[in-house]
DNA sequence: CGCACGTTTGCGTGGCACTA
DNA sequence: TAGTGCCACGCAAACGTGCG
């Protein structure tokens, strides 16, 4: 005998609720013209737009498939109907109820993701689904995931039970809310946390290699090797996040006061992430100069583009290409088109074919169609952003990064973060630039930097109050840091500490030693501190001024300045303070003959070189000194033929 | 005003597409 | 046909905000 289990009233209910759940998910307008029964929507239409980023600029997809992973992994079979076509009405009318970001309905797609991992038993029926299969699914995300990423998951587990209830496809009212709990931010103090920052900072081989990398890129550099290594020492100089970097606009150096003054201060224009809010980062006063080389070398190799761009943005649909202005139904000879584009016949036919341009007839493009062509894959900068494209600093060809290809003239693209990944991380059979210059860890191994490393870098310096030891003797000060030297690889705070433990013991003379001197015993340690504080290594001697309290006052002139102090005999620094003697000296040469001529600002110029040579004469006169012992600290403290 | 919350963002990864 | 730059998606967490 056959026995016919008859659905009940509820079941029948739920069945057609989520017949009509998805009906209306079918028929909803949310995300434009969209295949509903594919498996992968392509080409999704949003009414929030995404920030800009430089690589982001391509249409948006959904995956509605089993498993996790980048596109293309093997395993991806489609998600099993009915749950299908419930997620698709589910993501339909929740950006129809509130519009949200592509990754919002992602997240939510990794949370039904996990559901269906665990709905074999039910057949993929989400009417039959109970607390307890979304208890499985927060408790595979739990293992699967981070603990803030699970935290995520089940969020939108519990709103998808929301749905289910609200639109009366359970069999039963679910009542679930999400139990996993938010990871708290305690943990930054941890040594875990503590390692995880270590890792993330670039290694002290690649802090020595980048500034000689620099150093050896000149004129024969390759644009694409010069545009990223400059990239990397903006990245160096101020510390931004990526894409923050790669959207500032060509136009973005604000300077206040002028160069030589105490409160002169340089800074570049970003616009800050979320809001798209513009900001300035002031550069450190040691960073000024490579700060400044950067931006002036990458303006002048993105100029070209630049220019094209702006030509696209003022003349809509017309390209900027000599050869593709006049008649658009002219046929070109595709020799002649590739000669203007300056590359090969093949190559030439190979261009138009990416970007389905058909030749009308054999061997011959259609004027119009290319230009089109071309003007169609120009990126689309979103509305909402403050700039347009001919306004941003980091425009290159297509291909420009390529070391294979051929830039393509005409053409216009971002700087996108991956081109400086490769750059300075490298990949799978792509090396980076530590390997192309020679550069390794000590034990051999491979230097790799991530971009963010610069970041936590620079936030770590400012926190111990070393900035100006590590910048200024890698980047400004001495061409090679003196492995032999007592006070290389110590902090500016070490180094500090060494200063005043010399003025206590007798081994530091001058002003600083003076005025100790005079106070009683029970204020000179703490006369000291609020004095020395700090320090850094220079060419000719040891500052100790605190760059953490305000740039520096005399723009590296450290001959002329009463925070430096001399190590008498130190044979590097003596030799650099005779070095700049003599350079000084033929330099005032020239402005003592040009004062004579009445160059404008000449007279001014003449003065500071006095100034410098006779503060260098000064420091060469303490090297010479006889009567101190080899090895004192001595401090001029203000001098300088004005008094300073 | 402080904390918890929801959301947007950056960064990592892997492979397709396209040039030479 | 070989090889890799460029691109898209996933993951984790940093971010701004809103609530108590």
């Amino acid at each position: 005998m056959n026995v016919i289990i008859l659905p009940s009233a509820r079941e029948r209910d739920a069945d057609a609720n989520l017949s009509a759940f998805v009906a209306k998910g079918r028929a909803s307008k949310a995300f434009g013209v969209v295949d509903f029964d594919a498996d992968v929507w392509c080409d999704v239409q949003l009414s929030k737009a995404k920030r800009i980023t430089a690589g982001n600029t391509g249409p948006k997809q959904l995956h509605f498939l089993v498993g996790t992973g980048a596109r293309g992994a093997e395993d991806k079979g489609a998600l099993a109907k009915p749950l299908n076509d419930f997620v698709k009405a589910l993501l339909r009318l929740r950006e129809e109820a509130r519009p949200q970001h592509i990754e919002n309905h992602r997240v939510m797609l990794r949370a039904v993701r996990h559901l269906h991992a665990i709905m074999e038993e039910l057949n993929y029926d989400p009417c039959r689904l109970l607390p307890r299969h979304f208890d499985a699914a927060a408790r595979r995300a739990v293992a699967m995931e981070t603990p803030s990423t699970a935290y995520a998951t089940g969020k939108f587990l519990a709103e998808i039970v929301g749905w289910i209830n609200q639109h009366g496809v359970g069999r039963i009212r679910i009542e679930w809310r999400n139990v996993i709990p938010r990871p708290s931010n305690d943990d930054r103090i941890s040594e875990d946390a503590a390692k995880r920052r270590t890792d993330k900072m670039p290694s002290p081989a690649a802090l020595e290699a980048l500034p000689k990398i620099a150093q050896l890129m000149n004129s024969t550099t390759l644009p694409a090797d010069l545009i990223r290594m400059r990239t990397v020492e903006l990245l160096v100089c101020g510390g931004w996040r990526i894409n923050e970097l790669l959207t500032i606009p060509a136009d973005c150096e604000v300077e206040e006061g002028n160069v030589g003054d105490e409160d002169y201060r340089y800074g570049i224009r970003y616009f800050a992430e979320k809001g798209y809010g513009p900001d300035i980062k002031w550069i450190s006063t040691p960073l000024i100069s490579v700060a400044k080389r950067a931006i002036s070398d990458i303006r002048r190799l993105t100029q070209d583009v630049r220019e094209d761009a702006k030509f696209i943005f003022e003349n809509p649909g017309k390209h900027p290409m000599p050869v593709l202005q006049g008649d658009a139904d002219e046929l070109i000879q595709v020799a002649d088109m590739a000669a203007a584009f300056n590359t090969t016949g093949p190559i030439m036919t190979g261009i138009c074919k990416t970007r389905q341009v058909n030749l009308p007839a054999r061997g011959k493009i259609r004027r119009g169609d290319l230009a089109c062509a071309l003007l169609a894959d120009v990126p689309v900068v979103p509305a909402a952003f403050p700039l347009k494209l001919h306004q941003f600093m980091f425009l290159i060809r297509e291909n420009e990064m390529h070391a294979r290809r051929g830039a393509v003239p005409g053409t216009v693209r971002t700087v996108v973060w991956e081109m400086i990944s490769d750059f300075i991380t490298g990949a799978e059979g792509v090396q980076n630039v530590f390997q192309r210059y020679g550069f390794s860890e000590p034990d051999g191994t491979l230097i790799t930097v991530k971009s963010h490393a610069f970041r936590h870098w620079l936030n770590t310096l400012a926190q111990e109050g070393g900035m100006s030891q590590e910048l200024i003797a890698r980047w400004s000060g001495r061409k090679d840091m003196n492995q032999n030297s007592f006070y290389d690889h110590v902090s500016g705070a070490d180094l500090a500490k060494k200063v005043r433990g010399m003025i206590e013991s007798g081994g530091l003379i001058g002003q600083v030693a003076k005025v100790r001197e005079t106070l009683p015993p029970i204020e000179r340690d703490a006369f000291l501190a609020t004095q020395i504080s700090t320090g850094h290594v220079t060419d000719i001697g040891i500052c100790a001024h605190d760059w953490q309290l305000a740039p520096c006052p005399v723009h590296g002139d450290c001959a002329t300045c009463g925070e430096h102090i001399i190590d008498k005999n130190n044979a590097d620094q003596r030799a650099a303070a005779e070095r700049q003697l003599e350079q000084v000296e033929s330099m005032l040469a020239i402005a003592e003959a040009e004062a004579v001529d009445g160059t404008l600002g000449a007279p001014r110029w003449v003065e500071a070189h006095r100034r410098k040579r006779i503060g260098l004469l000064e420091v060469i006169a303490v090297h010479n000194d006889i009567a101190i012992a080899d090895g004192t600290f001595v401090h001029l403290g203000s001098k300088g033929s004005d008094g300073r």
